[in-house]
DNA sequence: CGGGGGAATTTTAACGTTCAAACGGTCGGC
DNA sequence: GCCGACCGTTTGAACGTTAAAATTCCCCCG
C-alpha cells in the first residue's frame, strides 16, 4: 500500500506537497499538481484515514445507535432511514458507525466511551422518547449530536433536532379526505402517553374543528400497533350510532388493520370508507387498494441531520427544523 | 482528554508500562499494575483508537453495505439483523461501519476504497445475489470478507459464508403440517430465477415426495412479494379441482396474502386451511391467528459471521456454515 | 543589478500509540 | 563471587499524516 512518502519520492517533491495536492490543490503550481496527481494515480495511492484522523483529531464517523426491536413493534422504515443517513453522510465524506446501547441513562457510558476513544465525532439520535435522557447529557458533555425527533414533554429542546410535523401530516390527510367528500372522519391512535401520538392526534382534531367536522367520540386509542388493534378500533368507529365514512390512522399497521375490518364487513376500502395511514412503509403498497399514507421526507431528514451535525459550530440557539411530510394518495382514500 | 503520557507521568512510570497495563497486564508487577490502574481511572483515560490503529494497522471496523430498498420489496428483518450483527461485533471490541454502494461490479471501487483507506478491516456481505460479483473480486484482492447467503448458481463458493438452510426450513414446515393431519400441501414461491426460492421449493417438494404427498400442480410462482400475489396464488390453489388443505409460503408477506384470501372466502386460517410463512418478520405477530413461520437464527448468524471474519486466518478451505432455522408454531397452522 | 515580496515548496515537529530492543535488577548455580 | 537467565521496566523508533514555520524560487520594480 503506497504511502505519502512513496508518492513524494516518485513525483520528486516533498511529502507535504503531496498532502497539499490532495487537501489544498490551489497551493500548487499547475505543472507540479499535474505531476503529483499522476504519481498518485500511478501508485494508486489512498490516504490512510487513521493517520489523518490522528493528526487532525477528526474521524469523520457519526455514531448511530441501532435500536433493538422491543417485542413486535418493528421499525418498518428503519432500513430506508439508515440508507438515507448513510448516503447523506457520504456526500460529506463521512460514514455511519453503528453501535448498541442500553436504553435510558444506562446507555450513556457507551456514548461517552465511543466519543472519548475517538471512534466517532458525534451522534445522530433517533427513537427519541419522552424525557429522553440522552440529549441533556450529551449537551452537558459538549459532545456533538443532533436528534431525529423532538424530546416530547420538555419545555425546551436540549440541542438541535430535525423532526417531521406529524400534526401537519394528519391535517393533510384529514383535509384530503374532506376534499374527497368525507364528513365524518375517525382517528386511530395510540395512548396519549406518547408525544408523537399526541402530536398526530392534534393535527386531525384541529383540522376537523376548523372544517366544522365532528370529533367527539371519534378518536380511538389502540393499545398496541397491530392489525388486530387497528381492526378493533375501526370496528368501534363503524359500530357507532353514526358510523364514520373515513379513518385517519396513526400508522400503516393500524390502517391495514382497519382495512381488514372493512373487508370483513363487506365494505370497500376507498369507496365505502376511506382510510389513510402514516409512514408509507413497504406495507402500504403491498395491499389493494394500495394505502394512502403520509410519507416522511426521509432523504431530506437525513440530509438535514448531517447538515446540522457537520455544519459550522452551532451559534446561540441550536438548530431546530420541522419538516413537512407528504401525502401519498393511493386507492384507499378514493372520493366517496 | 488524558493521554498515555499524562497517565505515565501521574503514575511515575514510562508510557510503555501504561500501555502494557492495558494490553498485557501480566507483564507488570502487581503493585505497579495497581498504581497504574489507579492513575488510569483517576484521569479517566481512554486509549485513542486512531493512534492505536495507525500503529497496529487494524481499525476494528467491519464494513456493511446497507442495501437500498428497490421498489416495494422491503427487508422486514433487516433491523433485527443489523442489531444482531452490531451486538456480535461488539463482543469482540469491533463495530460496524455502514456504507452505500452501487450494486453489481460498479460497487467494487467503493469496497476497494474503504479498505485501501483503512476505514475497515473487512466486510460482511448480505443481499447476496445469483452470480454476485463481490465475492470473487474481494477474494482476488485478498480483502477479508464473509457472506451472509450463498452465491447461488456457482459451482464453488468463493470465500467463506454463513447461510440458513431454506430447504430444511420449508421441510420442517411441511412436516409440521403433515403431523397436523394435512395431506394436500401447496407451495407459494417466487420465480425459479432466484436461488433462494429454488432452495426453499426443494425443501417442500422433497418432503412431500418423501411423505407420499402430491406435488404436481401444487407449486405456484408468485411474480412479486405482495399480499395480492399471495392471495392470487392461494386462490389458484383453492380453486383447483382438488383444493389444498395447507399452504407453505416462501415469505411472510405471501403467507399473509394467502390468509387474506382464506378470510375472504369465509375459510378460517389454521382451521380450514393451515398456512406457514418464512422469516418471522414483525408481520407474523401482527395478524390473527398469528402466523406460523420459519425463523432464521439471526443472533447465531451474526455471531458466526463475526466469528469467521475475525477468527484466525482462514486455513485451506474457507468456512462454510449452514445453519438450521427454527419453526415458530402459531395459530395459523393448527391441526386440521 | 540588487532588493522586495508573494507564491511555491520544504523542513520541522507533532498527533498518541505500540513494537522491538535495550536496560537494570534479582536470583540461582557453579 | 562471578556469570547467565529471567523478569520488569524503559528507551528509541516508527506508523502516515498535517499544521506551522522556514526556506527557496521567481518575478517585478526601482
Amino acid at each position: 500500500m503506497a504511502t505519502l512518502k512513496q508518492v513524494a519520492a516518485h513525483a520528486d517533491v516533498s511529502v507535504q506537497t503531496v498532502s497539499n495536492a490532495l487537501n489544498a490543490p490551489h497551493r500548487l503550481r499547475p505543472d507540479t499538481l499535474e505531476r503529483v496527481t499522476r504519481s498518485i494515480e500511478l501508485l494508486n495511492y489512498r490516504p490512510n484515514r487513521n493517520a489523518r484522523s490522528l493528526r487532525t483529531s477528526a474521524v469523520e464517523l457519526i455514531g448511530y445507535c441501532v435500536p433493538s426491536w422491543h417485542g413486535g413493534q418493528a421499525h418498518l422504515v428503519m432500513d430506508q432511514f439508515l440508507h438515507a443517513l448513510c448516503a447523506a453522510a457520504e456526500t460529506t465524506g463521512r460514514h455511519i458507525l453503528l453501535f448498541t446501547a442500553p436504553s435510558g441513562a444506562d446507555g450513556m457510558s457507551v456514548y461517552d466511551d465511543l466519543h472519548a476513544r475517538r471512534l466517532v465525532d458525534g451522534f445522530v439520535l433517533s427513537q427519541t422518547e419522552t424525557h429522553d435522557p440522552r440529549h441533556g447529557w450529551l449537551k452537558e458533555q459538549a459532545i456533538p449530536f443532533v436528534s431525529f425527533g423532538r424530546v416530547w414533554k420538555e419545555s425546551t429542546q436540549p440541542g438541535p433536532y430535525v423532526d417531521v410535523d406529524g400534526a401537519g401530516g394528519c391535517a393533510m390527510a384529514t383535509r384530503h379526505l374532506y376534499d374527497g367528500g368525507r364528513r365524518r372522519i375517525g382517528f386511530l391512535g395510540w395512548p396519549r402517553t406518547s408525544g408523537l401520538a399526541e402530536d398526530r392526534l392534534t393535527g386531525w382534531r384541529d383540522t376537523c374543528v376548523e372544517l366544522g367536522l365532528p370529533v367527539d367520540g371519534l378518536a380511538v386509542h389502540c393499545v398496541e400497533d397491530t392489525f388486530d388493534e387497528g381492526a378493533r378500533g375501526a370496528a368501534s368507529l363503524l359500530d357507532a350510532s353514526e358510523p364514520v365514512d373515513a379513518i385517519v390512522a396513526l400508522s400503516d399497521v393500524l390502517a391495514l388493520g382497519a382495512m381488514r375490518e372493512l373487508n370483513r364487513r363487506g365494505l370497500a376500502a376507498g369507496t365505502d370508507v376511506a382510510v389513510t395511514g402514516f409512514d408509507d412503509s413497504p406495507l402500504a403498497s403491498v395491499v389493494s387498494p394500495a394505502l394512502t399514507t403520509v410519507r416522511q421526507p426521509i432523504d431530506l431528514i437525513a440530509h438535514e441531520l448531517i447538515d446540522i451535525l457537520t455544519g459550522p459550530a452551532e451559534s446561540e440557539a441550536p438548530a431546530e427544523r420541522l419538516l413537512q411530510p407528504e401525502l401519498i394518495v393511493r386507492g384507499s382514500s378514493a372520493p366517496g
